[in-house]
DNA sequence: CTGAAAGCGCTTACAG
DNA sequence: CTGAAAGCGCTTACAG
């Protein structure tokens, strides 16, 4: 029940040496000789002592400490996301600060006022845009932000995605050469770069072979949305063979729609594909064709990105695009020779 | 680029009044005149400033942190646990610390060890055990503890979780009454308290009915190792006729592995049940008939413990188990007059 | 290598 | 209601 006392200054009474002797044992790199840091050590272990990290933060500057503000948990993308990256950040001794950003929470700019409060030393953002008024906070503050999984128009801020035209584009052709000849698209939330990114490849794609959107709805990147799109486009009299989901999560339950609802088999009548590669994709259930984001080496990025700018004071924002290969299972149609350009799927998960 | 230097000095400098002043407009309920507030609010204003937390929390004591340990987030259980969580909290003007206790990452010891180093006014353990040695520090330090999802022997700290024997017994009643005789159970980590809740109940429910337990397996609350279960469990000459699986997550891969590599149609050749009610559940491919962890209700009591001790000095820990109710779809095969016994699920989500 | 001292940005008794 | 001062638990020049 009783506080936690045990400070810097307990440890060096115990000790017998002073305060700032104990300091430096618990800095790394700082001058201490081998006999005082057995000492110390000795005394801290006896009482129990670890350094506050909130007192050595008010004078580094340096509180260890990585906001993440991200919107939507239940796209399986984004627990895979938060995972490797607090894991990967909890190696170099940096802590994640969760922030969620939900339409009903008052705006993103709010939640990000928080953040500095805590002062975070750096902020990535998932699927998550920022006013330019706090841009330009964070920027003054120094705070280095990774947008993660959205590009924006101001370049101030470090960016990873996926390349989405090209994988929009690599979706297309495989469609096309499937033999496909109405094909659909629904769309994720269309104030994102990476919807419009995804859509203006794959629409590329399909012009390249003479060919032009058969239909189009918008799924928001939320599953009912999505389903209701999909449900408008498959009751019209002639409807797609093949439709491009703009994410897994979203491409998931058109899939449900189309079997459950409007009695329609995968891939048999319709060709499903999505763009994500979660675990789910593997499942039997969607075995989805899709592209996949290395969620990987997008972290990997992220947290490269952070540090440098960071620990290194690099100052330059990066813009880091990773290619993700289009993952060909069994939702959708494949041309004849598929395997001749395409590489098969070779994943033995679930 | 130049770091954030607006201090409550400059900003009493900057409205011609104390440094002690400043702090006062920024502390709820302290003594300030209206023109002073206006006055210091302008000026913060002007200035861009906001009360640095981190030094707030040294004098507090407080840091409005709250350590979150969590294990799996691909069992789609505790993404939306954590986004409850952390929703929940930020409403009361705490934020979610995430640390992701893996296997690799060493043992949760450590782990927690950096928690306490950050000053968290509170811990919650999501189906994660600590030992006894950082119980003591964790009491010592007064910080409390919120045990969510798993029970453990020591009754120092609060715990929250469903009633797992109840839920169990509910759904042996369940099947036994839909006319099953060959029952299989695949467990979860045995090491679980929900694992051996659920079992005991299920067992004992069988075991009023005359019954027991056809065949049992291991999951260990993976995916993985689920199916292999369910693939020896039904690739003996004499299988189950019925399977409860012991949390959604592993119940998805079991019905997976039964249908795609086992040829067996669920429900007509092999009734499955689950416990969770995940999302995912209500899903027309899975469809399945589970005991609701009311995830909702849960993260409430977890938050009005954690507030109680916290906030109100509470000491004695609570002890809340919530109700689930059997949720009724078509992955089990149902007795005849089950809508007598069993409500119809009601969900309109996909 | 070691210690005494200043200071990070706040809150909070203590006087007035 | 307001200000001057002490202090939260550390790190880091500055001397020695």
């Amino acid at each position: 029940m009783a506080r936690d006392n045990v400070t810097s200054l307990d440890v060096a009474r115990h000790a017998g040496v002073s305060q700032s002797a104990v300091s430096r044992v618990f800095t790394p790199g700082a001058s201490v000789s081998q006999s005082m840091t057995d000492r110390v050590l000795a005394a801290a272990d006896e009482l129990g002592y670890r350094p506050n990290v909130l007192a050595r933060s008010m004078i580094t500057g340096k509180s260890r400490l990585i906001g993440l503000v991200v919107a939507y948990l239940d796209n399986q993308f984004y627990p895979e996301i938060l995972e490797k990256l607090s894991t990967s950040l909890q190696q170099r001794g940096y802590h994640v600060l969760v922030f969620m950003a939900q339409q009903t929470a008052g705006n993103i700019d709010d939640v990000l006022e928080e953040i500095l409060d805590y002062q975070v030393d750096g902020i990535v953002l998932a699927s998550v845009a920022m006013s330019s008024m706090l841009a330009e906070r964070c920027d003054a503050a120094g705070i280095p932000v990774v947008l993660f999984n959205r590009a924006q128009q101001e370049d101030r801020f470090s960016t990873v995605t996926s390349d989405n035209f090209a994988g929009g584009k690599a979706l297309a052709e495989f469609l096309v050469a499937g033999g496909h000849r109405r094909i659909g698209y629904i769309a994720g939330w269309e104030g994102a770069s990476t919807q419009r990114d995804r859509e203006a490849g794959f629409c590329a794609g399909l012009a390249e072979h003479g060919h032009k959107l058969f239909a189009r709805g918008v799924g928001d990147f939320r599953t009912e949305t999505a389903a209701k799109a999909a449900r408008a486009m498959f009751s019209a009299s002639e409807f797609p063979d093949a439709v491009f989901v703009a994410n897994d999560h979203m491409a998931f339950a058109v899939i449900e729609e189309l079997r459950g609802n409007l009695g329609l088999r995968v891939p048999e009548d319709v060709s499903v594909v999505g763009y994500d590669d979660v675990q789910l994709s593997r499942w039997s259930s969607f075995d989805l064709t899709t592209v996949r984001q290395p969620s990987g080496e997008m972290v990997a990025e992220t947290v490269a990105a952070l540090m440098a700018q960071i620990e290194d004071g690099e100052t330059e924002p990066r813009r880091v695009k990773i290619d993700g290969p289009l993952v060909v299972r069994g939702s959708a149609r494949r041309p004849a020779d598929w395997k001749a350009n395409w590489k098969e799927c070779d994943d033995e998960r679930l």
